[in-house]
DNA sequence: TCAATATATAACAATATGCTTATATACGCA
DNA sequence: TGCGTATATAAGCATATTGTTATATATTGA
């Protein structure tokens, strides 16, 4: 059960998701249950460090979380979150990104 | 009728929204009709050059329009704008700010 | 036309953000 | 134990953001 949400804490949220990558992450997230590192880094063309990092602050902010898988590690949205309910109110009006994860990797 | 949002878009938006001034600002607007500058620099005790900066970037983005009424700027929200439907799902999930207005200073 | 008020803008400084490169850590396997 | 792979972290840099101070613009009313 999600709690209400705060303007002050609202405000740090969507912040946190006014970021192109880490907005795209959490979409790919609430569809598909989780994704492991290399298969951002693919996916964004971006680098292994700016990837971890941007992870790094959605784990902090209690978004995401990770789960080890021998050397891999998975991210999966974290339903405990506390205010999981409004990030998926925001989350579902946007387009799929499915697409974006291409053929999956299979790293497990 | 409000457009689907891409991504992309929906991301800068999420970044302006971001921000606890203009969180509530618009928090604001979509319970009152309009606001002067000088309601806002009250109510948020910041410096007027502050309040305008952070009003005119809601307007550059299209969020909120402004009005002239003699020596007072208005501004409210732009319906028009075209994730109107989008920012107003965020929005009204949002305690109300109303009381943040205190006794409304009468600009008119 | 001039002064007062409301607001906008410009220039600058402080801080935050996000990337890069380099390095550390963790795990699996030989 | 030692190597290779995956990931995390740290340090440094470039850019973005936000506030401040100073000034410009617009409007009203004497």
């Amino acid at each position: 059960m999600g709690q209400s949400i705060e303007i002050e804490q609202a405000a740090g949220l969507l912040k946190l998701l006014g970021d192109k990558t880490r907005l795209t992450m959490l979409r790919i997230l609430i569809e598909q249950d989780c994704c492991c590192v290399c298969e951002f880094v693919e996916m964004f063309e971006a680098s292994q460090p700016a990837i971890s990092q941007h992870l790094r602050k959605l784990r902090d902010a209690g978004l995401v979380k990770e789960n080890r898988r021998g050397q891999w590690m998975f991210y999966s949205f974290n339903q405990q979150y506390e205010y999981a309910d409004y990030v998926h109110l925001l989350l579902k009006e946007l387009p799929s990104q499915a697409e974006k994860l291409g053929k999956r990797i299979s790293c497990d």
